[in-house]
RNA sequence: UCCUCGAUAGCUCAAUGGUGGAGCAACCGGCUGUUAACCGGUAGGUUGUAGGUUCGAGUCCUACUCGGGGAGCCA
């Protein structure tokens, strides 16, 4: 007798066939008639169910009859092939044991269930297929983000979750404290007195691991961060949360165009790998989720990603203007709006494109500046159906023109002492992006709301579980 | 935060300002190959919350809460 799991049952079919073995599992759902009946049974294994067959010979066959989805079971029997069933394969009973009794008031029925009503029980959803299917597949994915890396040599940094930089220009950040909020002890000017805080200093969550990251760069050649990341933006969006998980990787003596080679290298080795190492669960999403994912993302992976500099793209755009209606108008100067980066991406490429060489103005103090003393070697991907997916830019190895372009900003570089060194020490060209991740999982599953594939979402007015 | 739509049984949805229903789930029973199993029956409701208009409000009005879609911020 040998204990197996449905994963083992369905890669390596041939050696448990005829056999007698034990599995044990939760029931999906159970189909019973008079003298015989079939549970479906999943054991958190696979994606996949498999279908045992229970009959009247069994000691307990009522009582398994009446089984409440989910509840547990240790199924002993002999596994038979199933030829021109639904099914390859079933287990055929001999013995089942009970080990859990679900409640009758469990939640999830055997029918459909919108994404909205599953969101309300977080804590059962992962028991769907859909989000047994998202969960397993961020999983590999993560995976093969790691993979992906390490395999060219990149060293994983851990950047601090908590951070003094007040300073670092991503977003709203959550302030970190260990005072008493209702009484905080005050300065002479009545503020509240951080140098009495835990570190002796205002601090917050970050919102990006970059700049730390950089100093790394600049040991190891080539680095990358994965880890949480905080925004306390009061975004309401499909697509925005407050606790998110990004890949940053960042690369020495390397200019924008390196920056965006490895970017197109990674997406596609990630799409390969989901798609090899988790077919059930992309062909799942492709015939229930997104009817043209395979297409979608086979796509991507026979194609050349398009490049466009921003200027480019705005000259297409105001082209396109006379045959679409744009909300808000296309000028040099200001940053592409959401309908805008859609429509390069979606209706002029067809697929990612990168979007690069846009005015300093728009964005970060530390995008190196291009000859044209106008724009910043920064770049955006951006994907059919989801939008940016990836921020990144060549960093500003110049250490004066890195001042200049801080004060511009309004920032003080007494604040970055640390960062300016690396301009100081033997500092050289790197670049480096930002991957959500959870975009990235949106993508590549065909999910709609990044509420959908975070297990247990954070955003704005709700943290519950 | 802004615009917009919505909230009715456990779930998905109906109900002209005039007695709140159906399918599924649950429960009881039937059925010898089901696979969103099928067939019959039973039970299930302070219509999101708080006010208001009206003889009468699920339905009209106001505020709030939560959710969907879109926008801003961004990954």
């Amino acid at each position: 007798m040998q204990s197996v799991t449905v994963k083992e049952i369905f890669r390596e079919t041939d050696r448990f066939l005829n056999q007698n073995i034990e599995l044990s599992g939760w029931v999906r759902t159970v189909r019973s008639s008079k003298a015989f009946g079939f549970i479906e049974v999943n054991d958190g294994s696979f994606f996949e169910n498999i279908q045992v067959v229970f009959e009247e010979s069994l000691a307990n066959f009522i009582e398994i009859g009446k089984l409440t989805i989910s509840s547990a079971l240790r199924v002993q029997g002999t596994l038979v092939s199933t030829p021109g069933a639904k099914q390859p394969f079933e287990l055929k009973a001999e013995h089942i044991e009970v080990l859990s009794i679900s409640a009758a008031d469990y939640p999830l029925q055997k029918k459909r269930h919108t994404f909205e009503y599953l969101r309300t029980i977080a804590h059962l959803r992962p028991r769907t297929n859909t989000f047994a299917a998202v969960f397993r597949v961020r999983s590999v994915v993560a995976f093969a983000i790691h993979k992906f890396f390490q395999e060219k040599g990149y060293v994983y940094v851990h950047t601090p979750i908590i951070t003094g930089s007040d300073a670092e220009g991503a977003g709203e950040m959550f302030k970190v404290t260990a005072l008493d909020m209702e009484k905080p002890p005050r300065d002479d000017a009545g503020n509240v007195d951080f140098s009495k805080d835990f570190f002796g200093r205002e601090t917050s969550l970050t919102v990006s691991g970059q700049l730390n990251v950089e100093t790394y760069c600049m040991a190891f050649r080539n680095v990358y961060t994965f880890g949480p990341t905080f925004r306390a933006e009061n975004s309401n969006t499909a697509r925005h949360a407050a606790e998110f998980w990004m890949i940053e990787p960042e690369i020495a003596f390397a200019e924008l165009k390196d920056n965006m080679n490895l970017a197109e290298e990674m997406m596609k080795y990630i799409i390969q790998y989901a798609l090899d190492n988790a077919p059930e669960e992309m062909a799942f999403f492709n015939n229930f989720v997104d009817k043209g994912l395979f297409e979608r993302l086979e796509n991507i992976l026979s194609s050349e990603f398009g490049h466009v500099t921003y200027t480019e793209a705005v000259d297409l755009l105001e082209k396109e203007k006379e045959n679409t209606h744009f909300e808000y108008p296309v000028k040099w100067g200001i940053d592409l709006q959401t309908e805008h980066e859609r429509y390069l991406t979606e209706k002029i490429f067809k697929k990612p494109v990168f979007v690069s060489d846009y005015p300093k103005d728009i964005k970060a103090f530390y995008m190196r500046l291009n000859d044209d003393a106008k724009t910043v070697a920064a770049m955006d991907l951006l994907v059919p159906g989801i939008g940016e997916i990836i921020g990144g830019s060549q960093r500003e190895e110049r250490l004066d023109i890195l001042l200049t372009r801080m004060t511009d900003s309004g920032l003080d570089p007494e604040d970055y002492g640390w960062y300016l060194d690396l301009r100081r020490y033997g500092g050289v060209k790197h670049a480096g992006y930002g991957l959500g991740f959870e975009r990235m999982i949106m993508y590549l599953t065909g999910m709609s709301n990044i509420r959908d594939v975070i297990s247990f979402p954070r955003t704005a007015n709700s943290c519950e579980f």
